[in-house]
DNA sequence: ACTATGTTGTTGAGTCTTCAATGATTCGAT
DNA sequence: ATCGAATCATTGAAGACTCAACAACATAGT
């Protein structure tokens, strides 16, 4: 039964344990700057920086959903706790009653501001700092292939979700 | 005062982005899959590959915690759900009367080799079958260039916390 | 107009992680 | 031998995430 599988080589699995633990190192370092800087998650400042780019710095729920790889319900909860900090203000939407706005509020852009300093300071030391220009180039590719990748794999899966039994 | 502020060229803000969408896509597919597969978190899993490849399946809490990048309370409540569920057994070691063995049971072996094919699948689908050889070594150079980035920060900061004030 | 279906967003329960506090033991210096 | 500091592991509370269930509304077909 385990013939059919294609198990890892030596360097595969070389790279794929190097490969976990940078990436946990490095949301780690992020997470814990973030939180001693601002006092929320570093997934919660992206969500912020998200809404700063949107016309308005409002964007629709859901929208903001995809464009923070959140789920709804994650957002849903986030957007509560960022609005009881009062760095978000959500508004129901007139047009399509079932919908709701979320803005970033001028505290909440203050916030963000204060500290995008110290969280790019820390992207840096982290990543760009120890990379030179081919590397940097090189992991531009890498990620986009596994983006790609996975992208069509999620589609494949929403299909399958979406068929019922034929 | 945001003069000294080296903020993030356009390219690298594109790999930034880029590596954000990637590592938690790649994340949340691989949690997803052995969730399905094997009912636990992913890192769960890697607690059991860790203790599989120790001798006689056995380490010591803190050891297994260093191996895990898992910290000693994270790895304590870990290992009470794998022990509930039989996977694993702690017993506690008569040469250091604080310290604590965990060791993989049969069941847990068991739990493990059924889950690893679809694992192995899995990393495959998202990572190697979309990168060249060349861009599987530069990975390589990449992740173990951050990792040693970090390592050196993280001794600064234990430095620091060891020290008084002086 | 009416019903079936899909979409939007929220909620609550359960799970996982972090943080700070704690108990138990060992080590080092006097 | 003893006192203080460091180490090992666990615990409980609080925060964050997932999943499933839900309410409210929109849309399309009849």
């Amino acid at each position: 039964m385990n013939e059919g599988v294609r198990w890892l080589t030596e360097d595969e699995q070389r790279v794929w344990r190097k490969y976990l633990a940078a990436t946990s190192m490095l949301s780690e370092y992020l997470e814990r700057r973030m939180q001693q800087d601002a006092g929320i998650p570093h997934t919660y400042y992206e969500v912020l920086v998200s809404l700063s780019e949107a016309p308005e710095c409002t964007l629709r729920m859901s929208e903001l959903a995809v464009r923070s790889r959140f789920s709804r319900s994650r957002l849903s909860h986030a957007v509560t706790k960022l609005e009881a900090k009062g760095w978000v203000v959500r508004t129901s939407c007139p047009s399509d009653k079932r919908g709701a706005w979320a803005t970033l509020s001028e505290q909440g852009r203050a916030v963000l501001e204060a500290a995008a300093p110290d969280h790019v300071e820390a992207v840096r030391k982290a990543l760009f700092d120890v990379l030179d220009a081919e590397q940097v180039h090189r992991l531009g590719e890498i990620t986009g292939a596994i983006i790609d990748g996975l992208a069509e794999e999620c589609e494949a899966v929403e299909a399958d979700a979406g068929e019922g039994a034929d």
